[in-house]
DNA sequence: CATGCTGTTGCGAGCGCACTGCAGCTGTGG
DNA sequence: CCACAGCTGCAGTGCGCTCGCAACAGCATG
C-alpha cells in the first residue's frame, strides 16, 4: 500500500501534468528533465541508465549519466518515476504510472514481472505470519525462474 | 530442495573434513585457503570479504582480496561455502553447513533470518501458483521490514 | 522585460565492489 | 623427490554509481 519512501502517488497522465509536479514540488523543468521523462514514458518498460542514456543521446544532444541518474533521482523523489534492481546488474527505470507495483524477476532470462500489491499480499501475509517480516518486492524482486524456463528446463 | 548450481551439500563436520572435499574434488589446500575458510568457521555468521579480510590480515599474515574472492568461490563451487546479496552494498558469505538455506533480511537494520527450503515452501507455493515463478531466496532473499523494525515504526 | 536567486548542468574525478592477467611459487600425486 | 597443475600476490580493469565545482539557465519577482 505504501508508496515509496514518504511520497503519494501522482498518477499523472500527461507530461505537461509532470512538469506541474515537479515544478510545485519546487523543481525546475530543464530540458535534460524534459528529455529523459519523455524518453522513459515512450520506452514503456523497464530501462537501464545506460540504456536511457544512449538512446536519449543519438535522438537529440548528448546526454551525461550523472545528469540522467540526477534526474532519475529527484523524479523520484516526487514520485514520477520507480526503479528496482534485479539480481547483480544495473538498477532499472520505469515511469511509476499510477499505484504501487511489486516484482518477479527471472534469473535466467532476465524476464521481469510486474505485479499490483494487492495481487501480491496472500504472499506477504504468508511470509508474516510465518516470519514476522513484512516483505516489500518494490525495489528487490522476488527472484527464480519464470514459466518458460522452468519450461525449458524440463525438455 | 536443490542446492546452489550444480553442486552437492557435504555437510563436513571439521575442518580436516572440509580440506578433504577440497583434495578430492582435485584442489589444493593452501595456506590462504585453510585460513579464509576456518575464519569463515569462526565467524559464525554472514561475513562480507572485506570483514573476513581484516579480520584474517590481523590474525596472522598479509591476505590479498581477490585471493579471497577467488577461495570463496573455490569453496562455493565444491559446496563448502554459500552467499547472499542482501540489497545494496556486498556480498556475504557463510559455512555451507547441511542443506539448502534462504534468508530473509531487513532494509532497514540489515538482520538476517536464515530458514530452510522446507520452511518457506509454502511461500514458494503461493508465487508460483498465483504467478507462475518458481522462486528462491537462496541467493537474493526476502527483503522487508523485520518484526523489531516494525514495531519501532508503529512507536 | 530585466534582474537575481538558486537549482541544474556538464565534466572530470573518485569510490566501492568485484574480477582478471600474469609471473613466480607451492601443494600434490606419482 | 620431482614435475606439473593449481594457486598466490600484485597491479590493473571494469562497472555502477556518486561527488565537487564552476558555469549556466529556469523561474519568481519587481
Amino acid at each position: 500500500m505504501a508508496q515509496a519512501p514518504g511520497t503519494p502517488a501522482p498518477a499523472f497522465t500527461t507530461l505537461d501534468d509532470a512538469f506541474g509536479i515537479l515544478r510545485r514540488s519546487g523543481h525546475r523543468v530543464s530540458a535534460p528533465r524534459r528529455i529523459v521523462l519523455q524518453g522513459l514514458l515512450s520506452a514503456g518498460t523497464l530501462v537501464t541508465v545506460d540504456e536511457l542514456t544512449a538512446r536519449l543521446t543519438t535522438e537529440s544532444t548528448p546526454l551525461d549519466t550523472s545528469v540522467v541518474y540526477r534526474n532519475l533521482e529527484t523524479l523520484e523523489a516526487v514520485g514520477l518515476v520507480r526503479h528496482v534492481h534485479c539480481g547483480h546488474g544495473p538498477g532499472r527505470y520505469a515511469i511509476a504510472a499510477g499505484g504501487d507495483r511489486e516484482y518477479l524477476a527471472c534469473e535466467r532470462c532476465g524476464a521481469v514481472l510486474e505485479v499490483t500489491g494487492d495481487e501480491i499480499e496472500p504472499v506477504r501475509r504468508e511470509i508474516l505470519q510465518r516470519f514476522g517480516y513484512r516483505a516489500r518486492f518494490t525495489h528487490f524482486p522476488i527472484l527464480g525462474l519464470c514459466r518458460a524456463c522452468q519450461e525449458r528446463d524440463a525438455a
